[in-house]
DNA sequence: GTCCCCGTCCCAGTATCCGGAACATTGATT
DNA sequence: AATCAATGTTCCGGATACTGGGACGGGGAC
C-alpha cells in the first residue's frame, strides 16, 4: 500500500500518539544531516510544510531543537537525555574507564557495548580521534560483543531473536546459518570470549568478553579490534583474551568495594 | 493561576504542539530520576495516568525509552542524537582532543564550553571518572567561559541577556550587577581571557579563553578549573592562559591544515 | 524588474488525543 | 487463605487541538 521509501517515515496504524512519531521522524530526519531547512524536512518526511513548521516551533521552543538562520540542528539538550543513559547504571560508568584503560594499556581501539532492543549499541569507546560511533547501533551477530551477548542468552531468546531479527549477511564472514550461531555460541561460552573474524567489516577482527556485576549480573561486553594485520590468532587468542578479562574483572571489584 | 508546582510541567498557552510538549515533559521527568513506573510519572507531570501509558507505549514502541519489568528508562537512542549535536560542528571534534591534552598536560579538569540558547553547555570534558556533566548547562555570568562567550558579544546582546536571564546570585562572589559585568567583560576582552574566581562555587577557580575557526568564527571556550589552593593568582594569570591560548591555537591550525 | 521558492500565518474540519472510569493483576498484610 | 490497596491496562465518548491546504509576503536569483 505505501511504498514505504523512507526510513523517517510515519506509517498510520500504529500504536499509541502518532504526533509524537512525527515529532521523532522530524528528529531523525534533522540527525541524518547537519543544517537542514524547513523545505528539506517536509520533502525528507513527507508531512506538509505547515506541519513541519509548527513542530519545529514547539521544538526550538523547547530548547531541543536550534535554529540558526534559517537552518534546523539538533540540540545539545539530548547530550544530556543521553548521558543520563549512559550513566543509568554504576556498571557503565566503571566500565568507561576501563575502556580508557584498556586501549591505553594496548594501543587498540578499545569499546563497551551494550544490548538494547535486539541491537549492540557502543556505549564507550577509546581510540580514533572523534567518537563517532557512540550511540550507534549494530546487528548482534556480525560483532565479537554481539555474539558474547547472544551467548549469554539461552537457546529460546536466541531462537527468537533470529525470527524477528534474522541473520543479515554483511560481509562474506558473517554468520547467517543458525545451527552455525548455535555452535559458535556454545564455544563462546566453553571459551569465555568471543571473536569477530571480519564478520562486520572485512580486514576487521576483534575480541570481546563479558562484564559482571559481583552478583553475577550481565552488564555489557568489553571489546577491542583492529586491522588483520595486527590481530594475529596468537594475539586474538592467546594475549588478548585474558588482557579483556582481567579488565572486566576489575571492573567487578570496583563495583563492590568502590 | 497555575501554581507552577513542578518543572516538568505543561503550561497550556504555549505555541505549537502540545502532545509533544507532554511527551518531553516525561521524558524530563525519566531523566530525573531512574528506573522511574508509570504511577510515579503520572505524580510527577500532572497527567492522567492513562496519558501517561500512552506515551509511554508510544516512546517504547519507537525505542526512545526502555522498559524493564515496569520501570522506564531514557533510552540510548538519545546518545546518537547527542553526538550529532556534539559532533555538527568539525570544530567540536577538534576541541575534545584539545581538552584531553590539556587535561593530561596540566593535570587538572579541562573543559569546552559553548552557548545554547543563553546558557553554558558542556560539550567535551576530560578529568574526574565520570562524565556527569556533559550536557549539563550553567548560567554564563558566572562561569570563566560564560563570561568569555558574552565578551565575545557586543554590549545591546549582552544587556538583552541581562533582562532575560537576570545575573543570578550563586556564591558570595558571583558577578550580580550589570556595571560590575560589562567592566569585567571589558578587561576579558583586553586581556584575552576570562577567569572565574569562585563565582560558581565556592573553592574553585577557573581559567577560560576564546577558540576560534581559521575564518575567526567564535567556536566556544575553552577552560580549566581546580582548587584555590592549586590556582593561585600566578598559576591563573601567568601560566594558564598561554597555556590555554596555545591549545586554542591548535585547535586552529588544525582546522585549517587538517 | 520578474519570477520562483521558501517561510509564516490562518482557518475550517475532523482526526485523534485526552482523561475518567472500569477491569485486571500483582503483592502486601492480617 | 482471603482481603485490600495500589498499579498497570483497556475502553470509549467528547471536545480539544492537530492537521494541511492555501494564501500572503519577503528575499534571492537570473
Amino acid at each position: 500500500m505505501d511504498t514505504d521509501r523512507d526510513e523517517t517515515e510515519v506509517d498510520a496504524d500504529a500504536v499509541g500518539v502518532s504526533t509524537t512519531r512525527k515529532t521523532f521522524a522530524l528528529l531523525e530526519a534533522l540527525k541524518a544531516e547537519e543544517g537542514v531547512t524547513i523545505a528539506d524536512l517536509t520533502e525528507r518526511t513527507d508531512l506538509p510544510k505547515s506541519t513541519v513548521y509548527r513542530h519545529l516551533q514547539t521544538l526550538t521552543d523547547l530548547g531541543y531543537v536550534i535554529e540558526r538562520d534559517g537552518n534546523y540542528y539538533v540540540g545539545f539538550r539530548f547530550v544530556e537525555l543521553g548521558e543520563q543513559a549512559r550513566s543509568r547504571n554504576v556498571g557503565y560508568t566503571a566500565a568507561k574507564r576501563a575502556v580508557f584503560e584498556l586501549g591505553q594499556e594496548t594501543d587498540e581501539r578499545a569499546v563497551f557495548i551494550v544490548e538494547e532492543d535486539n541491537e549492540a549499541v557502543y556505549v564507550h569507546r577509546y581510540g580514533s580521534l572523534s567518537n563517532t560511533m557512540l550511540g550507534q547501533r549494530r546487528p548482534l551477530h556480525s560483532m565479537a560483543s554481539g555474539k558474547l551477548i547472544l551467548a549469554e542468552w539461552d537457546d529460546e531468546a536466541v531462537r527468537e531473536y533470529i525470527d524477528e531479527v534474522g541473520l543479515e549477511r554483511i560481509t562474506s564472514n558473517t554468520i547467517t546459518d543458525s545451527d552455525a550461531l548455535f555452535s559458535e555460541l556454545e564455544s563462546i561460552r566453553e571459551r569465555g570470549y568471543a571473536v569477530n573474524n571480519q564478520e562486520h567489516m572485512d580486514g576487521l577482527r576483534g575480541v570481546a568478553v563479558p562484564v559482571y556485576t559481583p552478583d553475577d549480573e550481565f552488564l555489557g561486553s568489553l571489546a577491542v579490534f583492529g586491522p588483520t594485520s595486527r590481530f594475529t590468532d596468537e594475539y586474538v587468542h592467546d594475549d588478548l583474551p585474558t588482557r579483556l578479562r582481567d579488565k572486566a574483572g576489575e571492573i567487578r571489584v570496583t563495583l563492590a568495594y568502590g
